[in-house]
DNA sequence: CAGGTGTACTATTTCACATAGTACACCAAA
DNA sequence: TTTGGTGTACTATGTGAAATAGTACACCTG
């Protein structure tokens, strides 16, 4: 589930792993997120990398916090994250720009996007 | 034209720049390409970071040197820059799956691909 | 009280990136 | 032939993010 060598940073790929679990339910709103040794020892990851990724998560509004208690996964999670992925639309228009300029078809471009939308309703 | 404060180290930046202006046409297909010590001092940038770009853009095959006199634009140079650009058609479907699964509709996406459609025809 | 929780430190290691400086072989034009 | 610009190679150094290691403390709950 984490790759080492993967060049996203470990602890960005856990914030990732953790906000796509909420997504599919695994980590029900309200409900309590693993804890920071759990996950550690589970992912044979350093404590601290994992306290790196929940205090992003934390500043991203996705978990809270209760010291003693654990963290837990924020009301408005799904809400939060979805508006973030808005604001990454520019990154697809980025990425579609660039690849137009060097050659790839309109069609191409659309073709790639259905493929996602299609992996998604199933 | 280089931001040393992006996450994209220099190196790559300029293997984008050159590429870039190799399909605008501004670095005309068998024409030679700023020479090693012209672009450092043009971009501020220290030389062995511009070699490093260098040596990448010749290992792509975008570019060709000849020792003593400077490094050209290769004949295919368009054609092995689009072949990249195909496969990274892939990074496109994945992010698109991102924004997907955190709630963003189909249609917003088509939209921001729309968008870099009209801006390349202008 | 005891055990698990989040949190805060400092120190160390590793690695990619970028820089600095020097040197050499090559080609072309004067 | 000489001169100047070209690519290329090499070592050394500095920088910063990322990750690890170890310790410590405050908190909540059973």
């Amino acid at each position: 589930m984490i790759d080492k060598l993967s060049s996203k940073p470990v602890y960005e790929q856990i914030v990732d792993g953790v906000e796509r679990n909420i997504l599919l339910g695994l980590y029900p709103v309200g409900e309590q997120v693993p804890s920071v040794r759990e996950l550690s020892v589970g992912l044979g990851i350093n404590p601290n990398t994992i306290q790196k990724s929940y205090t992003e998560l934390i500043r991203r509004g996705v978990i809270c916090s209760s010291p003693g208690s654990g963290c837990f996964v924020t009301p408005d999670a799904r809400d939060r994250i979805r508006r973030r992925a808005m604001e990454r639309l520019p990154q697809l228009t980025a990425l579609a720009g660039e690849l137009l300029l060097a050659g790839v078809r309109a069609e191409e471009l659309y073709a790639a996007i259905e493929c996602a939308v299609k992996n998604e309703n199933k």
